[in-house]
DNA sequence: AAGGTCAACCTGTGTC
DNA sequence: GACACAGGTTGACCTT
């Protein structure tokens, strides 16, 4: 999280509003939504999609979060345990999941059907008498897809949803929880990388405006030095007042005069304040 | 061998 | 105190 922070705790925060947030986050399950707790993973990131207001284009393109890239699942080559599955689900010891026989590796042939091979770990033959404490499983294809399938519909389990994934696919309840664990972990991870592009993108985009605004500013300055002193003559003196935010001369009317060279025409909002702009023409 | 992936584990924290 | 979760870490396994 050190770069996303970094990013947070510049002055780019200044300019930054509130977007909508996304749609597909995550859902809270009905526990968390009836506690009213653990509220951080879904809206942790509310208040970071920024809106560019520093400027009057707002040319940026909106990321579609929608689309968040799916956390890969490798399950084409996952390694099949099924054949120990029952085994596994009626075991009580705390590492049952792991097969220490064998493994059996799942694997892709050209025509992308998938024939299991048995594949003799040496390793693990090694070991085969005594159990590690800690033996890779490997999750099913169709365990990662329930799994999957599940967590799109629910990013957290209740305690039944947990016994009754686990009964479905022959794991222990401990496991799915696990799964649903990394499994949020691996989202959150994404959504900082897609999150920490966006807020690059808006910095790149805000650095432009600001050179484009400097620029801008240049011009104003030349004009006002030529034109500005003279017409600001010719205007009563009962007309022009003070600007109170930058202490600027602008005319007492409307302020809606579309005279360009009118100082007291409507002063842009920005988020980020003082301006570089106001700044400078105070100056 | 190096680096990536991911299940499993550990620890701290918040909630009830 | 029990429970669930986030965040970080470990270690087995896989790919390059």
């Amino acid at each position: 999280m050190g770069d996303l922070e970094d990013v947070r705790n510049t002055g780019l925060a200044l300019a930054l509003g509130s977007h909508e947030k996304p749609e597909n986050h995550l859902q809270l399950d009905h526990q968390e939504k009836k506690k009213g707790k653990k509220e951080k993973f879904s809206l942790k990131y509310d208040n970071l999609f920024p809106s560019l207001t520093l400027g009057p284009s707002e040319v940026l393109e909106t990321t579609t979060y929608g689309q968040l890239p799916d956390t890969k699942m490798d399950v084409g080559k996952v390694c099949g345990e099924s054949v120990d599955l029952q085994k596994q689900a009626s075991s009580v010891s705390g590492v049952s999941s792991f097969s220490n026989s064998s493994s059996i590796k799942k694997e892709r042939e050209s025509g992308g059907e998938e024939v299991e091979v048995e594949r003799v770990s040496s390793r693990v033959s090694d070991e085969d008498e005594e159990a590690s404490p800690r033996k890779k499983l490997r999750l099913t294809k169709e365990q990662s897809a329930v799994l999957e399938d599940s967590f799109k519909e629910h990013a957290t389990l209740n305690p039944k949803q947990k016994k009754d994934l686990a009964q479905q696919l022959n794991l222990r309840p401990r496991q799915v929880e696990v799964w649903f664990q990394n499994r949020r972990a691996r989202t959150k991870l994404k959504q900082t990388e897609v999150d920490c592009e966006l807020l690059k993108k808006r910095c790149e985009s805000l650095t432009e405006e600001n050179k484009r605004l400097q620029k801008e500013l240049q011009e104003l300055k030349s004009l006002k030095s030529t034109i500005a002193a003279p017409f600001y003559m010719q205007l009563p003196a009962a007309t022009l007042t003070l600007c109170p935010s930058c202490e600027r001369v602008s005319s007492a009317g409307d302020g809606s005069s579309t005279n360009p060279f009118s100082i007291g025409a409507p002063k842009p909002q920005y988020f980020y304040n003082p301006s570089p702009i106001h700044q400078q023409l105070a100056s």
